[in-house]
RNA sequence: GCUGGUGUGGCUCAACGGUAGAGCAGCUGAUUUGUAAUCAGCAGGUUGGGGGUUCGAUUCCCUCCACCAGCUCCA
């Protein structure tokens, strides 16, 4: 690579450059712990790690003194060397240096490929490159955490050390991504929903939360809203039972698949469980009757509360709980109506998240190990999500062995305020409930027939919607979701019944609206409501009370200036029909 | 669940082997105020739970719980 200028907007580039930032860590470690055993250290998108094993637990001491024993190696300013060897080699070099990790690696690589190492100083790994020049070229770097792994992500498998960092081809970059973080991290909903008070957790409830007011109002805009276009695009609704007993848990399968997951209860001598999804409530509503190739496709939509066992690790505010309601739908057709029926579904998520001004990418997720059906079953429907999303030509990855137990499935996935992403929308195509729950319909020919169902949902959760909702907005809602959309402050007591004619008259054009007419300084007022990310904050004083008019100032734009109550008012209703963002 | 870290009044944080302190919020009173904090006073904590060491623990140790970062898993 070139010595005289770094092009960090190229992709490739920036991963060979944080890649050598990777070894430098690892070369670093080394030094000071020469027992250490390294595993395997890549860039990612942000950065770059390194996987190693020892016996010293790292603490944040401890990266300062590999920060500075990197830079030492920077100033060495050594050259980056390949060379090959052929794998007995290969393995004895490695072996000879304790390498476990990287003995275990060279013996899985492929008969025939290449295995290169890179030299820089008296420090060798294994690596397939490419690399920078020389250590000297990496300008600014610092390591950022360090934390536990599995090695090669089996969790059946020892724990490693992994040093986290990231590089910068100046410092000026560098600093300037720190202090992106620092802002991201003031987006965080569990920051910003304790601050609104929109919601809370408490110790008795780990992962379950607690809406409160304010977070109720959120959530209710949100389902009227999602009522809406159901009903809109031809769905029905449902609502199934939070209990059903074991004997219907064995028949969907999740008594085989899923148990580890789900909590158990007894009524009477029954067992029972509490559902951790709501496809099987649906089953047994569509079986209740008889259904004719007419009928279809038929929409049943549910906003679901599902509750799941999921690890205590594995919380996270609302993004991660252990109670949640999906926003679900099972769809049952014709089997030459999947990809018309998945399009369409692709199109109304679509739709939904460019409401919000959401970026987000689609991942195919195919058959996982603990599954059931056929190959051949398996084969079809993945084909046929594949075929929806090739005819309306939207990218997609494949996240291979992801899929669901019954069904592959399409998963939509959300950022949140530092980058990292969470699966919201999903459909997934399912070919093994409707035969294990006997569903048929009468077709043209007056035979019966199986029907093919997709499970989707278009938020994913409630909770975790909101919780992206929150970080995207960073509390600054639309004004149809704002829980305060208007607050009206006082300058002196005295402006209060006019304050309170203008509320009323507010609250009548269906507006949230909140008061305050305490005798503090309008200064104080002010800063409390922008605390609490009110849409739209009115100062009230002497002038206004005269001409019938309010002072205005936006959350999003600033200061409106002063307008006529009666034209601020229709503005607030239409930018709430409107949904604007 | 795993690795590491954290846990002090509603919130943000301080202190310490000798039975905890501030700011904000709250309450009371005064102030009637024009675009990000008016002043004064009052009240509020068995320092996450349990156990141990010690004359004495909130501070040290053990354990459980919760939270944070990451891994694994997932909407």
């Amino acid at each position: 690579m070139a010595k005289e200028k770094i092009n960090f907007e190229d992709e490739q580039v920036r991963l060979t450059y944080r890649h050598t930032a990777s070894h430098i860590l690892a070369q670093a470690v080394k030094n000071l712990w020469p027992d250490a055993k390294l595993a395997i250290g890549p860039a990612i998108d942000n950065g770059f790690y390194y996987d190693i094993d020892m016996e010293h637990k790292l603490s944040d001491q401890d990266l300062l003194k590999i920060q500075k024993e990197m830079k030492k190696v920077v100033q060495a300013n050594h050259k980056l060397e390949r060379f090959e060897l052929p794998r007995e080699e290969a393995i004895k070099f490695m072996a000879e240096r304790n390498e476990d990790y990287k003995v275990e690696l060279i013996n899985d690589l492929p008969e025939d490929a290449i295995i290169s190492f890179y030299k820089q100083g008296d420090f060798v790994d294994l690596c397939a490159g490419p690399h920078m020049e020389s250590t000297g070229q990496i300008k600014a770097f610092k390591l950022m955490s360090v934390a536990g792994a599995y090695w090669r992500g089996d969790s059946d498998r020892q724990m490693l050390q992994r040093i986290y960092g990231t590089a910068f081809p100046t410092q000026e970059e560098l600093d300037a991504y720190i202090t992106r973080l620092e802002e991201a991290k003031k987006r965080d909903h569990r920051k910003i929903g304790k601050e609104m008070d929109l919601f809370a957790l408490f110790d008795e409830g780990p992962g379950f939360p607690f809406f409160m007011p304010k977070g109720m109002i959120l959530r209710n805009e949100l389902e009227n809203f999602w009522r809406e276009e159901h009903r809109r695009r031809g769905y029905v609704e449902i609502k199934t039972p939070l209990i059903l007993n074991e004997q219907l848990w064995r028949t969907s399968g999740h008594w085989d698949h899923y148990k580890d997951n789900m909590y158990f209860t007894k009524i009477d001598d029954a067992d029972f469980a509490v559902k951790p999804m709501n496809c099987p409530g649906s089953m047994l509503c569509y079986g209740r009757k008889m259904w004719s190739y007419r009928d279809f496709p038929i929409r049943m939509g549910e906003l679901g509360q599902v509750h799941r066992h999921e690890l205590s690790g594995a919380l996270h505010g609302l993004m991660r709980v252990r109670t949640f309601t999906q926003d679900d739908a099972h769809i049952f057709m014709l089997p030459e109506q999947i990809k018309d029926e998945v399009i369409g579904v692709v199109k109304f998520i679509d739709d939904v998240y460019n409401m919000f001004g959401f970026k987000y990418h689609i991942e195919l997720s195919t058959r996982p190990e603990d599954s059931m059906g056929t190959d051949e079953e398996w084969e079809a429907a993945e084909d046929a999500l594949r075929a929806a999303m090739e005819e309306i030509g939207v990218p997609f990855i494949i996240n291979e062995g992801d899929g669901a137990f019954y069904g592959p499935k399409l998963d939509f996935h959300l950022e949140d305020s530092i980058g990292r992403t969470w699966q919201c929308g999903t459909i997934q195509l399912d070919m093994q409930m409707p035969q294990r729950f006997d569903l048929t319909y009468v077709g043209s020919d007056n035979e019966k027939h199986r029907p093919v169902m997709i499970h989707r949902v278009i938020f994913g959760s409630i909770e975790r919607f909101i919780g992206i909702l929150t970080e995207h907005f960073a509390g600054k809602f639309p004004l149809w979701l704002a829980p305060v959309q208007v607050k009206l402050l006082t300058v002196a007591e005295k402006f209060a019944p006019y304050a309170q004619e203008i509320a009323a008259k507010m609250e009548e054009a269906g507006l949230r609206v909140e008061l305050d007419i305490r005798n503090e300084k309008i200064g104080y007022k002010l800063r409390e409501a922008r605390n609490e990310r009110v849409s739209y904050i009115c100062v009230i004083g002497e002038r206004e009370a005269e001409a019938n008019t309010l002072s205005v100032r936006s959350t999003k734009v600033g200061e409106l200036g002063e307008m006529s109550a009666d034209e601020f008012v229709a503005k607030l209703v239409e930018e709430v029909k409107t949904k604007a963002i």
